[in-house]
DNA sequence: AGATGAAGGTGAATACCATTAACCTTGAAG
DNA sequence: CTTCAAGGTTAATGGTATTCACCTTCATCT
């Protein structure tokens, strides 16, 4: 009974994502997303060229929505650094409660399943005037660069697992990222 | 003719990580390797119990080559800062000398393949301690974690290909890195 | 009303992949 | 000179992504 359609791209997508939350990327087959809708693997073709296309539709829609937990950051009515660290918050914040497909993200090891550029840029604009708020129009996007690598790194390491120290994260981290805004505050003299 | 012995596990290990930074862990498969060596996939068994065991042995290795690489930036005859700068400088160069061994590195993809803790402490160590001199003892693992997550963070993001606006992005991580060392001396006051 | 054709799903086939078990050969050690 | 472990092979198992021919359903056009 092939009418009305049993899936649409949409669905399978929600239905991948929570999949790779639940068990990993390295666990999602193609013939277990379809069972787990209801179908064959062979009609998931029908809404994406292979595997590697649903991939990376989930990454662009991670993308999308890291940007907008990141919002609240941007709420102009704080000084420019505490936005910075409300940032900071909400980005970690977000890789904890999207492990799987946070990880994903920026993992090359499968090619091409990386987000397109273009929209990443418009999304990372308003975090860009920040900086040159902070530490001038010149350093801005240097600023920027060094900023979403601690935030990055720090979400990767504590994803694998990496520091397992004791101490308290979240306060280490805070004060990491403190020191670094405040870096380029000094520097700025 | 099985004697003497065609491989062993140093030279799979080798012909290996060769494989990865040629082609990718991804293209990486059993046939592929064992036939680079003259050999059935089944042989590579009697050395490693699976591909697991085998990327992870991989990934010890890399982590000893990175420490190893970082060694210089522990000649004590600089002043820390400049220590703590020229050991980013090397972990970079390093990244981007061994784009996809060291990309495999923290990426939790496969389960089980990171690197033993015990090991990694000891090597780290000796950093601490230059953090230790910069900005205290209190403050020498959170400042150490952060450094290690802007490295690490700077080195993925430059393997993702993720920083694609131009300007000297050598000068930008080492203006980042700065600006985060230096801001640990000023919270220091 | 009836033909057309696209959309959506299936079954079967292909070509890989990692892993395992049974087996064979070599050579060293008792 | 027998034993036996080491180091290799072949073949099989069960998994993977992907493709193609096919069938059915339904909407649309004449």
């Amino acid at each position: 009974m092939p009418y009305p359609s049993q899936i649409d791209a949409d669905s399978i997508l929600k239905v991948a994502r929570n999949a790779i939350e639940a068990d990993g990327v390295g666990n999602l087959s193609l013939n277990k997303l379809a069972a787990a809708m209801g179908v064959k693997a062979a009609s998931l073709y029908r809404y994406y060229d292979n595997k590697a296309a649903l991939l990376k539709a989930i990454n662009q829609q991670t993308i999308q929505r890291l940007f907008a937990a990141l919002e609240p950051a941007l709420d102009s009515s704080s000084a420019t650094i505490e936005q910075l660290m409300m940032g900071a918050k909400l980005y970690r914040a977000f890789a904890l409660d999207n492990p799987q497909t946070y990880g994903m993200l920026f993992t090359n090891t499968i090619d091409d399943l990386r987000p397109d550029p273009e929209e990443n840029v418009r999304l990372i604009l308003p975090y860009q005037q920040l900086f040159a708020d902070l530490c001038g129009d010149v350093n801005a996007l240097a600023a920027l660069r060094g900023y979403l690598a601690l935030l990055h790194g720090y979400a990767m390491l504590l994803l694998a697992d990496q520091l397992r120290r004791g101490g308290d994260l979240q306060q280490d981290y805070e004060t990491a990222v403190r020191a670094y805004l405040t870096g380029w505050v000094a520097n700025e003299k």
